[in-house]
DNA sequence: AGTGTATCCTGCAGGC
DNA sequence: TGCCTGCAGGATACAC
């Protein structure tokens, strides 16, 4: 579930609290979260110095020391929650999936819910090939509406399912791409190559508000989605379309429909983003 | 190349 | 109260 701005969210709390901590000791409850065995991970990682906290599309990425990196996708439901001292039962999350724990006494949990989750132990080149399979970061300051307007011509798939793909744009999900194509009256189902040079324009800029709004709010909270500090993202209540079926379009009141392709539901008004373009 | 479908999992809300 | 269904921010594999 989280998606670029509550990864955003938990990098940035991520980077007052547990940079410079040594991981003493790697406990794993559920392996089906590790990509990797477990002793490989816990051999990759074991004494090694948290040097910085890092995000790519999705991603949180725990730089360590010697040229290695923790690879962390946090799926629907998952939390990396970091403790200065170990929790109580009851405060211990009820999920928990990996926990480091570190020379200070300090510790972080990976707790996730659904376990869609993944933690993986790489080498910088190894992550450097992964990430070179990525798209672009949409926030990043080389960004381009003439890469977005370049992509988007390259293929015929339906415009959510592009946005949604990670090879092409990295770290936009269901929620951020259905809010920034209401925002550029484009439906979600217009095929990538028929959108216009204009329309090009106002997805590149809806997509990168929506986004840095986003991350201003902390991300967004539905159901599970918490911060580093256990908190909700505030964004929810400046949605326009997500989650708001049956409900008035703010700008001509018409009801926001769903529908639903790839497996996933899709959130449009349908007289501001018509299927066909007017004209 | 793209799409629909299924899968991994748990929990919640709504209908009856 | 309980049971059932559908739904959920993601990623991936499969058949077509």
């Amino acid at each position: 579930m989280p998606e670029l701005p509550e990864a955003e969210t938990i990098v940035r709390g991520l980077r007052t609290t547990i940079v410079g901590e040594r991981i003493r000791r790697v406990e794993v409850l559920h392996t089906d979260i590790l990509r990797q065995p477990k002793l490989i991970f816990s051999k990759r990682v074991r004494l090694r110095i948290i040097n910085g906290i890092e995000r790519r599309g999705k991603n949180v990425l725990l730089v360590l020391n010697e040229g290695w990196v923790i690879k962390v996708n946090l799926g629907m439901t998952g939390r990396l929650l970091p403790f200065s001292r170990p929790p109580r039962s009851a405060e211990r999350p009820a999920h928990s999936a990996v926990r480091l724990r570190f020379l200070s006494g300090a510790l972080l949990v990976f707790d996730d819910t659904r376990r869609f989750g993944s933690m993986e132990a790489l080498t910088s080149a190894e992550w450097n090939e992964r990430s070179n399979l990525m798209g672009p970061e949409p926030l990043g300051s080389t960004y381009q509406v003439s890469h977005l307007l370049d992509g988007l011509q390259r293929s015929s798939s339906p415009i959510r399912s592009w946005l949604l793909d990670q090879k092409r744009i990295a770290g936009v999900g269901n929620i951020y791409a259905n809010e920034a194509l209401y925002l550029a009256d484009i439906h979600p189902q217009r095929q990538s190559r028929s959108v216009t040079k204009n329309e090009a324009k106002a997805l590149y800029r809806s997509l990168r508000s929506v986004l840095r709004d986003a991350i201003k709010a902390g991300g967004t909270t539905i159901q599970d989605y918490r911060n580093t500090d256990g908190d909700k993202g505030e964004y929810a209540g400046q949605l326009s379309v997500y989650g708001r079926e049956g409900k008035p379009c703010y700008r001509c009141n018409s009801g926001v429909q769903r529908i639903v392709f790839s497996n996933r539901s899709a959130f449009y008004c349908p007289s501001c983003q018509p299927r066909r373009r007017n004209k």
